[in-house]
RNA sequence: GGAGGGUUGGCCGAGCGGUAAGGCAGCGGCUUGCUAAGCCGUCGUCAGGGACACCUGCGUGAGUUCGAAUCUCACACCCUCCGCCA
């Protein structure tokens, strides 16, 4: 949600975002229009109400016939005000309904324009080449008995899968790695609820053009989470946090519902219902999020020269951010198969935008209360071994273990086929 | 699934139909001194609106009433107990 008051002060900043956006720039005017009418409902309100309060405080102190014209005259006002109020939670609900349909204003710098219209901020290090055809995820991991998506289709249908025997492990690994570097980095490691109510999810900003997206259970009007980044904006929900910045780092499994991807990543583990991630996300305040972001960003490029993966970063453009971030970047893996890039880490600066929803707020220096700015960043996610098995596969289907993986795996230096 | 209790300002908490006690914290001042304590004080404190004087807001929504934190109904959430289940 955005600061209505930043607004009326400087609705160029929003239109420019959402030009940059590739959206409707005339809820701008529309939102300042319902605001003032608002605002002025609201006063009529207001005053009407005062009037009928010390009415009735002279009724009460009146007696005999004076006492009978008063209320009669009271009775009246109460009509009055029941009106002005009906019209003005009529305006304020408009007002709220259409506040929720704007996403977050962007940061300066962010590209313009929409999916394609990224810029690429840095390579690092070189997709390998192999003196044999290399084989896709999939392939290699029945091989090595760590990838099982047949039996996952039979027992939960398409996008389901097994990890079995090694790939079990891996993830295991890689998912343990990721948790010991932000312990070590000083996050508060977590494990937090996968089903959320609606107000958790609703603040987070999942349920507007996401809304898709996300599985329901409707019996009881629970949610699950598509990333733990949930539960970890909603933990502080109607709280005031004096100790900024606060570094959380969550383990949960994600649930994606892919409406809308039909055709798209088929085969193997790329786009799936159920995966696993650890996830970090910061609370901090706004001047300190950009820096913030950068770290966080710092931490995803750490993990990915840890398990040695040759990948670029992203600066998303602004159509392509969702509805919470005011900036993203993501890390894009090299994946030989595909002869291209793919996501494997996604930060996003939400400033604001989530904490005001939740009502996650903090102390500034004069002791006013400020909503804090909410991060989030991810260090591994299943995805990740789809980039392992394949960067690190050597010619006869075995892989080569990272090292930092290594003792993570019984000190394993390098995967052999099954069969 | 059933029964009961609860929801009031940053925190605790009174209020039971007529302007929302009190305490803690906070802030300002003073005193004594020191891994801080005591005293005094007052207006403010959270949110929204505003002519910056004030006004509105007691989980949410309806109802009764001239007037609702207070009475009625519905809903949400939290807690306890019982039942069922892992």
């Amino acid at each position: 949600m955005i600061d209505l008051r930043a607004l009326r002060e400087d609705p160029e900043r929003l239109r420019a975002s959402q030009r940059a956006r590739g959206e409707d720039e005339a809820v701008v005017d529309r939102l300042i229009d319902l605001d003032e009418r608002r605002r002025s409902a609201l006063s009529r309100f207001e005053s009407l109400r005062a009037e009928q309060k010390s009415f009735g405080k002279s009724v009460s102190k009146a007696k005999g016939p004076e006492r009978e014209a008063l209320l009669a005259r009271a009775k009246e006002l109460a009509q009055q005000v029941k009106q002005a109020e009906a019209e003005a939670d009529r305006l304020e609900g408009e007002l709220a309904e259409l506040l929720k349909t704007v996403p977050n204003i962007i940061e300066d710098g962010a590209p313009a324009g929409g999916e394609q219209d990224y810029v690429v901020l840095e390579h690092v290090g070189e997709p390998p080449s192999f003196d044999f055809t290399p084989r896709d995820h999939l392939e290699l991991g029945e091989l090595l008995g760590a990838i099982d998506t047949e039996r996952g289709a039979k027992v939960s249908g398409a996008r389901f899968y097994y990890l079995t025997g090694v790939g079990t492990r891996l993830q295991l690994a890689l998912l343990n790695l990721a948790m010991d570097q932000a312990i070590e980095a000083g996050f508060v490691p977590m494990y937090p609820p996968l089903l959320v109510k609606p107000e958790a999810m609703d603040g987070t900003g999942f349920l507007g053009a996401h809304a898709a997206e996300v599985y329901r259970l409707p019996d009881d009007d629970l949610y699950l989470v598509g990333t733990s980044e949930v539960p970890l904006a909603a933990y502080h929900m109607d709280e005031i946090i004096d100790d900024l910045p606060r570094r959380y780092v969550a383990w949960s499994s994600c649930f994606r519902r892919e409406a809308g991807s039909y055709g798209k990543d088929t085969r193997g583990i790329i786009r799936v219902h159920q995966f696993d991630k650890v996830e970090m996300f910061s609370y901090c305040t706004l001047e300190d999020s950009h820096e913030e972001h950068l770290r966080l960003l710092e931490w995803e490029k750490q993990m990915l020269a840890k398990v040695e993966l040759p990948y670029r970063v992203i600066d998303v453009a602004a159509g392509d951010l969702g509805a919470s971030a005011a900036r993203k970047y993501d890390c894009e893996a090299w994946i030989p198969s595909q002869n291209t890039y793919r996501e494997v880490t996604s930060t996003s600066n939400c400033t604001e935008f989530q904490a005001r929803r939740l009502s996650v707020r903090h102390r500034d220096d004069s002791g006013k209360t400020r909503p804090v700015a909410t991060l989030n960043g991810t260090l591994a996610t299943t995805r990740w071994i789809v980039a392992i098995l394949e960067n690190h596969q050597l010619a006869d289907g075995s892989v080569r273990v990272p090292k930092a993986l290594q003792p993570y795996l019984g000190g394993q230096e390098v995967l052999e086929p099954v069969r």
